[in-house]
DNA sequence: CTGAAGGTTTAGTATTTTCTGAAACTTCAG
DNA sequence: CTGAAGTTTCAGAAAATACTAAACCTTCAG
C-alpha cells in the first residue's frame, strides 16, 4: 500500500508530535495511518506502508490497543487481524484521558497523598508539604471535574465548549436568582 | 544540600512523570526539587542536591525557563543565578498550556489546515480528509474555549470545575429561558 | 497429522537521547 | 589589566530506546 502525499503528511507530522507526547514516533504513525484508513487495515498493509518490520508494528499495535486507541477486528474468510481506530473525536479524547488518569494521574495522586500524611520535621520540610498540599488539591479538583463532565453527552460538552467565557454571565446569573431564593 | 525523604520521593517521582510526558527525567527533577523550595536556588545547590553534573543542570534550567516555568532571581550581594518557580498551580497549569499550544498545537493546525485545502484525488482520500477535519474542528474548538476560559479568573475557573455536571442543569436553564423569549 | 499463514517474543544491533568533563566564554572585584 | 567566580558550549562517553530478523507459537485448511 501506498499513502498519497496527504497521508503522508500527516503521518508523518503525527509521529513527530507522539515523540513530544511520549510515545515513540512508529506508534504515533500507525496511529495516524489507521486514523485515516477509510477501512480497517492489517498489520503488513501498515508495516509496508511505513517501512517498518513486522515485527515493530506488531509491538505498536499491542501498544496502541492497551490505551484503547485501535480495535481489533475479523473480517470474514479472511484469518488476518484488521485494526481500526474509533472516529468521534470526543472519544477519542475521553478515552486519551482516562488511560492517562490511570497511569499517570493515579500514581501521582497517591504519592502525593502519602507525603500529606507525614508529619514535617522542620520548617523547610513544612514548607514543601504546603506546595506538594495545593498541587494535590489542583489535581484532584481538576481529575473529579473531568469525571464529571466525562459523563456528559459530547454535544452537551460541545455546547459548553462554545459558549467559552459567556459561561462566566450564565454563572453570575445562576448566583442572582440562588440570592434571591 | 540533602533533600529530605519526602521531598526526594516527589523529585523522583516528578522525574518519572516528566519522561512520560516528553520532558527529560533530569529537568523533571531539578523543576520538582524548584517547586518545593522554600528559597530560590542556585544551580550548584541542584547539581549537589541530585548528583548530577553542573552542566547538566545548565542545560536543564535553560529548558525550563524556555518553558516558563523557572524564573531567574539575583539575590544582592551574590554573584550566582537563582531560580523558582511560581507556586499558583493554576498559573502553573496556564503557562504550560499556552506552551503547549504554541510548540504543539499551533504547528499541527496549521498542518491539518493546508491539507484541508488541497483537492482530494480519490475516494480514500476524500475520506482521509474528511477525517482530518473533523480532527481539526476539534482542536481548534478546544484550543479556542482555553483561550476564552484561561482569561477568567482562577477563582471563578474553581467555581466553574466544582460545579462539575451540574453545569448541564444550568445549560438545560438556560435554554429553557432562551427558547420562552 | 502436517504445513502454511498469521502473530508474538526475543536477543542483539542501531539509533537517539542523555549526561559529563573540559574548554571557552563572561563578568566583575581589585 | 588580571584572575577568580560563575555560566555555557561542545564533543564524546554512557545509557536508554527503538528496531529488526529470526525463532517461536498458534490456528486452521487440506
Amino acid at each position: 500500500m501506498s499513502m498519497s502525499p496527504m497521508v503522508e503528511r500527516f503521518v508523518t507530522h503525527f509521529g513527530e508530535m507522539g515523540s513530544r507526547w511520549g510515545i515513540n514516533r512508529t506508534v504515533g504513525q500507525i496511529y495516524a495511518l489507521i486514523y485515516v484508513s477509510p477501512e480497517p487495515i492489517h498489520a503488513d498493509a501498515i508495516a509496508a506502508a511505513l517501512s517498518y518490520s513486522r515485527s515493530n508494528v506488531s509491538m505498536g499495535l499491542k501498544e496502541l490497543q492497551s490505551w484503547r486507541l485501535v480495535r481489533l477486528r475479523h473480517l470474514t474468510g479472511d484469518r488476518r487481524e484488521y485494526f481500526e481506530a474509533p472516529d468521534d473525536v470526543w472519544e477519542i479524547f475521553r478515552t486519551l484521558a482516562e488511560e492517562r488518569r490511570r497511569r499517570e494521574v493515579e500514581p501521582t495522586l497517591s504519592m502525593l497523598r502519602t507525603a500529606l500524611l507525614e508529619t514535617p520535621g522542620n520548617e523547610p520540610d513544612r514548607i514543601a508539604q504546603a506546595r506538594l498540599r495545593e498541587m494535590h488539591d489542583f489535581i484532584e479538583l481538576t481529575t473529579q471535574w473531568f469525571d464529571d463532565v466525562q459523563r456528559m453527552e459530547s454535544r452537551t460538552l460541545a455546547q459548553l465548549m462554545r459558549m467559552g467565557s459567556r459561561i462566566q454571565k450564565l454563572l453570575e446569573f445562576k448566583d442572582k436568582i440562588t440570592l434571591l431564593k
